[in-house]
DNA sequence: ATTATGACCGAAG
DNA sequence: GCTTCGGCCATAA
């Protein structure tokens, strides 16, 4: 039998859900880490949908841009917030002072 | 099993 | 608008 010996990164239940939930946000649309944790079924699990997405993370693979706090600041990115100012403009979101315009026009509904 | 750690949130001052 | 605080939660050590 093989077993394995070799530490690789492994994704959790958790992450998993947390990308194929990300993974139906639509260009031009973003949501909150609460609301994405509502959906997946963990409605106090804010905190923890955030820990999930600056874990691994292979930008481009997943939209982890399109998770922004509460009340439409930008939230973290492990790039930075200029990077991820740049990824939610290239979709037409308009930041303003550190804020997603239009907030509530642009939240995806899950 | 217990503890520490965060890309959070809402209420309160 | 701001900051602080308490609460929440999945993970890693």
């Amino acid at each position: 039998m093989l077993s394995v010996r070799s530490y690789m990164p492994m994704s959790t239940v958790f992450e998993k859900k947390v990308y194929a939930a990300l993974k139906r946000i639509p260009r031009g649309k973003v949501t909150t880490y609460a609301r994405l944790a509502k959906a997946i079924g963990s409605p106090n699990a804010a905190r923890a949908v955030g820990n999930a997405l600056g874990k691994n993370q292979k930008i481009g693979q997943i939209p982890c841009h399109r998770v922004v706090r509460a009340d439409g600041s930008l939230g973290g990115f492990a790039l930075g917030k200029a990077e991820k100012v740049k990824y939610i403009s290239r979709e037409g979101v308009i930041v303003r002072n550190g804020k997603i315009a239009d907030f509530r026009r642009r939240l995806f509904d899950f």
